[in-house]
DNA sequence: TCTGGGGTCCTAGGACCC
DNA sequence: TCTGGGGTCCTAGGACCC
């Protein structure tokens, strides 16, 4: 992930589409634009709360994460739109799709949200150029806006792409930070979060001057390691190259929900369980995947969040399977307590095609103690179907 | 501000092995 | 033998982001 080999600064720009979810469905439906828009999920079954909203609700003081219940008060007028991710997904691809046509060095980073590393195809008195033909084509072919930053590194174009919005392309040079970033507080920086902040305002750090100039085994001894990479951030330095497979390698598939009400009865949970096996095992099967880690989630109705996990030697991918380790787990671990919230994920998936390989041998070898040949052999042939072990090589 | 659902990365302790 | 240190895997939880 380091950067090293550049000698001459690089170009990097970070694209943001504004208010995307909203956007895509103004886009769809352009009887909506103009109007104070958001895009939520159902207050009745406790899902209600805004997951994007247009510059116009945000007018009024609506804000993404407040309930509908509040955004209704402050504007009545406002129309509400159930999330349709496949909609989001689909605009997702057509933009990324867009920026491939520049260079191969588009690294997306969200569903809405993409590095680009432009050094290459124009360096930086191209930059403002490509930039702006970026966001001229996907408005007018896409009729979607976005906000592009401009900088030497990841940190500071993603910076710089929140300085403008709604469509909006800006440029941060590096001799620029101690005027434009310096004076923010920490918590305006990617990556510090409410607790982080806290913990650095205890130790005197409030701007983001404050913990570039701080003393760095002050900054280790609050936040550890992460706080040095802060560090070098808030100085502008940031090393991470533009990586375009980066998220392809996905590492786990889950599916969670909040309950219509709090539940303390067992057989109640079990069918809920049902179903979150049915969604995770749908999107593993869509996405060839299989995985050897899964945990569950649960949620208290006192918000105390618990996680149990486990390991397993066959690669999970059944709705079957999925269901009845998670509700082994959930039986074990399980304390009682009102439930909120449940949840599946698996974990440390890999793509169906390298099952093979990965337990025809490796995988008795290493467990080879644990598991007989035989026993090996019936269980992926039950799974997998006859044959599909052999005794290679 | 009474708080959805999808993720990632990091840390820390214990088990286990050499 | 009661005694070192390093490496890796597993599990639980925290923090953060969109």
């Amino acid at each position: 992930m380091e950067y090293k080999e550049y000698k001459t600064p690089r170009v990097i720009l970070h694209l943001d589409m504004n208010c995307f979810f909203a956007s895509v469905e103004q886009a769809h439906n352009p009887e909506l634009k103009g109007l104070a828009l958001a895009v939520a999920g159902n207050p009745k079954a406790r899902r209600g709360i805004l997951v994007t909203c247009s510059y116009e609700a945000r007018a009024f003081g609506v804000y993404t994460t407040m309930t509908v219940g509040e955004a209704k008060r402050l504007c009545p007028e406002l129309v509400l739109v159930p999330p349709d991710g496949e909609k989001y997904r689909q605009a997702s691809i057509a933009v990324f799709d867009i920026l491939r046509t520049y260079t191969d060095l588009v690294e997306p980073v969200s569903i809405d949200e993409a590095y680009i590393d432009i050094t290459a195809i124009g360096g930086l008195e191209d930059a403002v150029g490509i930039a702006k033909s970026m966001q001229e084509r996907i408005l007018r072919e896409l009729d979607l806006p976005c906000s592009i930053g401009i900088a030497p590194n990841k940190f500071l174009a993603k910076t710089a792409s929140d300085m403008k919005k709604p469509m909006g392309i800006t440029i941060l040079r590096k001799r620029e930070i101690s005027k434009l970033l310096w004076p923010l507080p920490v918590i305006e920086m990617h990556g510090i979060g409410k607790s982080s902040a806290e913990k650095l305002s205890s130790a005197g750090i409030k701007t983001i001057e404050d913990l570039a100039t701080a003393d760095e085994l002050q900054v280790k001894l609050t936040l550890g390691k992460r706080g040095l990479r802060l560090q070098e951030r808030a100085k502008g330095n940031d090393t991470r190259i533009v990586d375009p497979e980066a998220a392809e390698e996905r590492k786990s598939v889950g599916s969670s929900t909040t309950l219509a009400v709090d539940e303390t009865e067992l057989d109640a949970c079990l069918p809920v369980f049902e179903k979150l096996a049915k969604k995770v095992a749908d999107r593993l099967d869509k996405n060839r995947l299989a995985g050897t880690v899964i945990s569950i989630q649960i949620r208290s109705s006192a918000w105390r969040n618990q996680s149990r996990s486990k390991t397993v030697l066959n690669p999970l991918y059944r709705e079957q399977d999925i269901f009845r380790e998670a509700s082994d787990l959930f039986r074990q671990h399980w304390d009682g307590e009102p439930i909120r919230l449940l949840g599946i994920t698996v974990a440390n998936v890999i793509p169906m095609e390298e099952l093979h390989e990965q337990l025809s041998f490796d995988n008795y070898e290493r467990h080879a103690k644990e598991v007989s040949m035989e026993d090996l052999v019936t269980q992926m042939n039950k799974k997998f179907g006859p044959g599909t072990i052999h005794k290679g090589k």
